[in-house]
This record gives structure tokens, C-alpha cells and sequence, in this order.
DNA sequence: CGACACATGTAACACGTTACATGATTTG
DNA sequence: CAAATCATGTAACGTGTTACATGTGTCG
């Protein structure tokens, strides 16, 4: 969803073909999210299709194809910027349910787990920091992005340190990948 | 992917079928993020179809066909919760592309986007806080994720005010909609 | 000329959601 | 018995990635 808006908000700002809004969508975002070029003519087709966009008469130069918005294209945008992001719309955090599984996941060390992250993302936030030590002023939507990333990546550094203490206080690291375990649920044994 | 290595390590904690798979990881993560049925039924024949699963004889009662761990799969889930979640894993962060791209777009105010962001996720922030009120002690994976979404939320208002106080000191909020964009670009008005 | 960036597209596949079809078991 | 839940699957579609095919323009 956000590549589609992503594309309709750059067509209200000017008319573009496939290639020069890839090149717009990764400065807008500092290429934090490297875009796809596939996508982006898969995208424009399902657009077109829809009417959300149409392809200003090909009067340009040779080959391009250049596409502007619809009417309802920037209705639909619209609703976009004005409708907050919901829970539901978010993915499956992956590293949420990697540190929930591995609790109960016999012959998985959780708290191995929690600190390797704690390394790599602790690794991630200082390239951010020296990414964002080398950011033009005036580049505003990048600098937001890039703050959005560090927010995110110091709130996860506590959440492992959190997760951590929580983790140190319990019960017993599960036992032994292979062997013993069998003598407590003694279920049926195959082969 | 993380469903296919969520059920993966379902599996290695006990055989069990499509069904059973899915209420397990629904617990293990407190009904977060509900996990469609019939996703798993097709994620487990392609984990069937690599050789990380097998079915256990259907020795089980009748219809239930109850799968287990291979040996590659237990190897691959091995390596899965040693090895870090990077940058390149996750996914677009929407809000944050919908906020850079509103301060470029013209007849967008961004901070308007900012401030309705803030409200939704300040009122999703109470619903968390209640939720872990009544969230039973013991149940550890389920507390990890509720903690991780709370984290997650707060560095999110954080970097919404961050975000605002930036956008005020700003140049100019962007011209209104319709009139008054052709007097300083002067570019090719089509019809 | 040859390499590289520009530019458009398609095919194949993975992953995810919604919706439908089908039947067994449980329970009011 | 009727309805709900349990249980398995498939079809259609949206979205995303990788890889390929194809051609133009530019520059050393």
C-alpha cells in the first residue's frame, strides 16, 4: 500500500513517468527503501486500470510515458494522508515474534537471542547517527525519516534491555536440545 | 517469512496439525496479529514441499494431518533465532513515508497529518496499557509483545512531537490546493 | 566502439488476504 | 435438530522480489 500512495503523492506534485518517480520515491526517503523498478510499472498499470492516474498524451520525448493524476486519484490520496496509520494496518513484527517464540522454543537460548539483536541493532543506530551526521539541513522529509528510524531503533535497544531483566527473572533456561526431555511428558516416541 | 519460521518453531516445541498451529501462535502473541487459516495450510505444503516438515503417519484420528520437524528444518529454525533481524528484513515503514512525502506535496499539511497520527496512536497506547493491566503474569511470550508494542508506540509519539517541532520552524506551509501554484513555477499548464 | 545509465516492460515466484467449498464434532 | 466450532483445503487477487529481454542515449 504505502508504494502506491507513495506514487500518487509524487504525481500531485508534477506529472512523471516509471523511472524518474523510482529515482524521487529513494530521495524522498533518503534510499532507505530501495524501490523496485518492476514494481513501479506493475504499480502505474494497476493505477491506470483503476483510473487513478492516466497517461498524459505521449507529446514527450520518445519512450516515456508519462502519467498524472486522476480525479479520483487525488481523492483517494487525500483520504490517505488524512486517515492515521492502525495496528491493523502494520505488518507482523518479526523480531517480536522471534524473541515470543524463542521463550517457549526448547533448545532456544531467548536471552542468546535478545542480546545478539541487542548488538546489531546498537551497530544499526550508529550508522543512523553518522548517517544523520552527514544530512543536508533542507532535506527535510529525509531528516524525518531518518529520526523516524533512530526513534524506532533506541526504543528497540530498550525494549531487548527490558526484555532482558524480564527474561533473567524466571523460572529455568529451557533444557538441553536433545536429550532429557522426555521423562517429564513422556509422550508417544516414533521410530 | 515470519509465519513460516513461527510455525516452524511451533513444531519444534511438538508435532501438531494446520489448525492447532494456528491457535498456538495466536496465544504465544496475545491475538496480535491473527493469523489467517488458510495461510497456514498453504505455507505449511511449501514447507512440506522444500523438506523442512514431514507428516507424521496420519496414525492421528481421522482428517487431522499432524506434521513434524525434519532435520533441515530444525537446522534452518536453528539458524533463524541466531541470526539478527536487519534493516534490509523490515518492512516500508508507511507512516514515515506518508509523513516525508507530506511535506513535499502541495495542498498537504503535514502537521495536520502529524497531530491526527499522535491522536490515534496516543489512543492506541491506552488500549495497550489496559490490555497489559489484565494480562496474566506467567504468560511471558504474550508480555514480551504487548511490552514491545508499547515500546514501539511511545519512540512513535516521541517522534511525532520531534516531527512537529521540526515542521514548525519551517519555511512556508504549502500553497493552497487549487489557485496560485503557477506564478512561481510557471511550467506548461495542459488544458 | 563499448560500457553504463536511462527507460519500459514481462515472467515467475513468494507471501498475504478474502472468500468459498466441504465435512466432522460438539453443544444448546 | 440446528448452530457453532473444528478441520482441511482451493481459487482469486494484491503486493513484493528477482531476473530477464529490449532498446536508447551518453561518454570515455
Amino acid at each position: 500500500m504505502s508504494i502506491k500512495y507513495g506514487l500518487l503523492a509524487l504525481l500531485e506534485r508534477e506529472p512523471m513517468y516509471g523511472y524518474q518517480l523510482r529515482s524521487e520515491f529513494e530521495r524522498s526517503t533518503g534510499a532507505t527503501w530501495p524501490l523496485n523498478i518492476g514494481q513501479v510499472y506493475t504499480t502505474l498499470s494497476r493505477l491506470h486500470r483503476d483510473g487513478l492516474v492516466e497517461e498524459t498524451g505521449e507529446s514527450d520525448e520518445q519512450g516515456k510515458v508519462v502519467y498524472r493524476l486522476t480525479d479520483p486519484g487525488r481523492t483517494d490520496l487525500a483520504r490517505w494522508f488524512t486517515t492515521p496509520v492502525t495496528q491493523d494496518d502494520r505488518p507482523r513484527d518479526e523480531l517480536a515474534i522471534k524473541v515470543a517464540l524463542a521463550v517457549t522454543t526448547p533448545g532456544v537460548d531467548a536471552r542468546a537471542v535478545v542480546q545478539a539483536q541487542r548488538t546489531a541493532t546498537v551497530r544499526h543506530l550508529q550508522e543512523l547517527t553518522r548517517l544523520k551526521a552527514g544530512a543536508a539541513e533542507e532535506d527535510i522529509a529525509w531528516l524525518l525519516v531518518l529520526d523516524s528510524m533512530i526513534f524506532r531503533a533506541e526504543s528497540e535497544v530498550r525494549w531487548l534491555d527490558h526484555s532482558e531483566t524480564r527474561l533473567a527473572r524466571m523460572p529455568r533456561p529451557p533444557v538441553r536440545p536433545a536429550a532429557a526431555a522426555a521423562e517429564t511428558t513422556t509422550q508417544e516416541v516414533p521410530r
